[in-house]
DNA sequence: ACCTGAACACCGTTCAAGT
DNA sequence: ACCTGAACACCGTTCAAGT
């Protein structure tokens, strides 16, 4: 019975590796935030010394982007298949699950600058939903960057809580902070957002 | 010749207002962003010696707030006049203008959950607005939280450089980052979104 | 090659002591 | 009432020293 456990647990008798560090961040991410996240407390929870994570992550701002990328890995754009509007509904609500998933770490990256990379799948997919639609070519970047923006937006105050406190106003009482008994759940606010964004890129297609 | 200069400039011979700590910080945020402030930072501008800042201010968190506070009151709500898609488009152009002179400020507090609050101008401005056009009063504050999401969305990707980056990515290159001589510029990102959101509300409209 | 302890230059915040 | 110095419990990161 040999003891090979290389089980990445919460215990330190792991090597150290790349994506172990990663998703042991990503853990204290989804528990704390990322403002509560530290490399002494990492190592600490990786049962190992703080500096020895600098031996395989240049700094903390490298270890935030590795584990970005770990996530925007597991995001694997839906197969085509459908109208390019369902395609987009598709893409939406897969890209939403992702983010309701690891809502802390979303909020990071869609709010620092650099984070959203052209090589992440959540643009490279959705630049390919638009060009089956027919939008021409030269106008994929340019209309995907800003759909892309626009929704980034309702998934950061969806999971920032913004959304859910504004859209409970009740609007005869400014500052009363009633919240209605809403005719619009949450799964409402998404499938407006997303009609909305179809609705503006029907406007430019032939 | 009496000295009662409280010139709250960059030097230390003012008193100690709230109001002088928010513009202190807000001038140091606007210059190297929210990571870069720090209360002893703020102190050292104001020449003073940190921990006199926590008569005047419980902690960061309520600086951070109070600075979010004095830029939202200098936003007023265009007075209304022509249609409501004209309204809605002169706030947009207006918060823009905003967010442009304090992208920053901009980033942490669309980020930072808690921050936009009910009593904020951009929200009942919003509201005024949308209720105008005639939207059922029930539905003002779940549709307009989502228009606002979105449009936050928009701000955020134009203030922390995503949208410009990504609007420039060549098609038929991914991860080239070969810039396209974009037949759609920053302005017209603008009028997309803005025509995005208007479609939105229309579909909306009895 | 990988790990580590000590050290440096920072943080936010508390508190007792001063005027 | 307002200010302050010292202190506490943290940070990220560098570097020389260990194995």
């Amino acid at each position: 019975m040999v003891t090979t456990g290389q089980a990445s647990g919460g215990r330190g008798d792991a090597r150290l590796t790349e994506k172990g560090i990663y998703t042991a961040a990503l853990r204290l991410i989804d528990a704390d935030g990322v403002g509560a996240l530290s490399m002494r407390k990492l190592a600490g929870v990786l049962g190992v010394n703080p500096m020895s994570l600098y031996h395989h992550v240049p700094n903390k701002a490298a270890l935030l982007r590795g584990v970005k990328n770990l996530v925007a890995a597991q995001f694997q754009p839906p197969v085509d298949g459908g109208s390019w509007q369902d395609q987009l509904h598709r893409f939406a609500t897969d890209f939403r699950a992702l983010a309701h998933r690891h809502p802390n770490l979303i909020v990071h990256s869609l709010a620092s600058p650099d984070f959203v990379e052209p090589e992440d799948p959540f643009w490279t997919g959705l630049a390919d939903i638009l060009t089956r639609a027919g939008l021409p070519p030269t106008q994929v970047a340019p209309i995907g960057a800003v759909l892309a923006s626009l929704f980034s937006g309702f998934l950061l105050a969806e999971s920032n809580g913004t959304l859910g406190r504004l859209a409970a106003m009740q609007p005869g009482a400014p500052g009363s902070g009633t919240p209605s008994n809403a005719d619009m759940d949450r799964a409402d606010s998404f499938q407006f957002a997303v009609q909305t964004l179809i609705a503006g890129l029907e406007a430019r297609l032939p």
